[in-house]
DNA sequence: CGGTGTTTACATGTGA
DNA sequence: TCACATGTAAACACCG
């Protein structure tokens, strides 16, 4: 069954954007079920996130640990057991993108890391992330079976397909589960391989990529390391400048490109075929696709759905998508527009250990946005639609182009407030793409900046801009739990 | 020296 | 075809 609960899919699609990955998903009436995960994965996971904080930073970078033995086919013969047991363990207690609700201990990613599992370990380099599950097209062995897209894959522990996030995506998405105002590189790499196993193995050069998304990306600011603060580089956090840009509804999720194999294991899948040792494995490969058929299901549900066609349903991605904010008539070097100004800070390193921030950053890094938690701030208007109080005003004249679509320069939101009728408007609006996706998506970026500047938040939530409905819906593809609490609320 | 950060150049995919 | 978004690679500088 391709569209199960095919309402509540709905609602959670708008809701949170994530409208493919949730095809698939086999709801329960408890789509996020509580206490999850088995104590004794609890304390593996604990243990060895000690470990990886114990030796820093650097140490737990797991991009290291793509052991050679990689070339060994025994994975393969593995794989679909132990995919179809993960498969299992993970729908037990996954939350759709690592949401655990009241528990932040991580799961114990290697245990479901084929990488690791199938091939043989990395030894002692558990790596401490949290689940982190994105359902979305594909996984390996049912399509090696049976040639059609399977449930879902897990990032966190596929390491042969790419996840389809941008880098600016995962930078925002590591911010998010950080649950602080700032983080630094380090954590942000930590996050990644933590989170997705593709880079684990990947070439390292996707550091690169991530230093620069930073560096040229006006989402991303740069924050000074105090003087007091030691460790090596500054921190980055997100420009609520442009999270507010959201609430334009002036943009437009892009498709992103087709799934992608790790080129690493696509080479030593050739290279094992090449010996003769699996030539099913280079056919796996070559099937790692989805299938026409699945595509046209796909694109008809949405179609029928009214979903947005942009599929990719990332909600940090519809975030990002908001920030590439270009001036007019440029060509390509505006895609990442410059910052100026002081949000750029010189940079004061200092001893390569990491700094206790560092590793409480670290710690926080569970890979898990707590949905819970975020919608229970939700709840109470603990989210703010800025960074604790009015939002600062757009220092360019220059009209702005948010993909395409040209944004007048805060005329919409005098004084640099946004004011919630910019979001009945556009929620009103049939040409404007903004619905309880962009909400929630609105709702979900603020969230790291509900740390900051507590006492100065407008309570978006008594807004009048959000629907009981919205509410309602959203609650109920969430849980009865959490539909009652709304309920109660209002 | 390694990690971090900036900048430039180019490639590629996508949508208008 | 073009503009744009994104990814990749690389050179370079800064700093502890």
């Amino acid at each position: 069954m391709l569209f199960p609960c095919h309402s509540r899919l709905l609602s959670v699609k708008t809701v949170f954007g994530w409208e493919r990955s949730m095809l698939s998903m086999s709801f329960t009436d408890d789509p996020w079920p509580e206490g999850s995960v088995g104590l004794e994965e609890e304390v593996v996971t604990a243990a060895a996130q000690a470990e990886c904080l114990d030796s820093g930073s650097v140490e737990c970078n797991s991009a290291e640990n793509l052991d050679d033995s990689l070339t060994s086919l025994q994975w393969l013969q593995e794989f679909s057991i132990l995919n179809a047991s993960s498969s299992q363990s993970t729908h037990q207690h996954s939350h759709f993108f690592g949401s655990r609700v009241g528990s932040d201990a991580p799961a114990s990613p290697l245990a479901g890391d084929p990488a690791s599992m199938g091939m043989p370990l990395t030894p002692g380099k558990p790596t401490a992330a949290s689940f982190y599950r994105v359902p979305s097209l594909s996984a390996l062995p049912s399509l090696v079976a049976h040639g059609h897209c399977p449930d879902e894959v897990d990032y966190k522990t596929n390491p042969h397909i790419k996840p389809p996030y941008s880098y600016a995506t995962l930078i925002c998405m590591a911010m998010q589960a950080s649950k602080k105002t700032k983080i630094t590189l380090s954590c942000i790499y930590k996050w990644i391989t933590d989170n997705f196993c593709y880079f684990r193995h990947a070439d390292p050069t996707w550091q690169n990529s991530i230093r620069h998304n930073l560096s040229l990306n006006k989402c991303f600011i740069k924050v000074p390391r105090q003087k007091d603060e030691p460790g090596k580089g500054g921190f980055w956090k997100i420009d609520p400048q442009y999270a507010e840009r959201l609430l334009s509804g002036a943009y437009k999720k892009r498709r992103m490109p087709p799934v992608q194999i790790n080129p690493a294991l696509q080479n030593r899948i050739r290279m094992n075929a090449h010996t003769g040792q699996a030539v099913a494995t280079a056919g796996m490969a070559r099937s790692l696709c989805v299938s026409p058929e699945s595509q046209q299901l796909l694109k008809e549900f949405e179609e029928a759905t009214g979903a947005d066609q942009n599929w990719d349903p990332r909600l940090t991605e519809a975030t990002m998508f908001s920030c590439w904010v270009s001036g007019k008539g440029g060509k390509r070097k505006q895609a990442y527009s410059h910052r100026v100004g002081g949000s750029k800070a010189t940079r004061r390193s200092s001893s390569p250990l990491l700094a206790m921030d560092e590793q409480e950053d670290l710690s926080s890094l569970k890979g898990n946005f707590d949905w819970d938690a975020l919608l229970d701030s939700a709840l109470n208007g603990e989210l703010s639609l800025n960074e604790g109080g009015p939002l600062s005003p757009i220092p360019r004249d220059e009209d702005l182009m948010v993909r395409g679509t040209h944004i007048s320069p805060l005329e919409a939101a005098p004084g640099g407030v946004v004011e919630s009728h910019v979001l009945m408007e556009t929620q009103r609006s049939s040409e404007v793409d903004f619905d309880e996706e962009t909400f929630l998506a609105t709702t979900f970026l603020q969230s790291p900046w509900s740390e900051v500047d507590e006492g100065n938040r407008p309570d978006f939530l008594c807004s009048s801009t959000v629907s009981i409905d919205q509410l309602f819906d959203l609650g109920d593809s969430l849980g009865g739990d959490l539909s009652s609490k709304i309920e109660s609320l209002l």
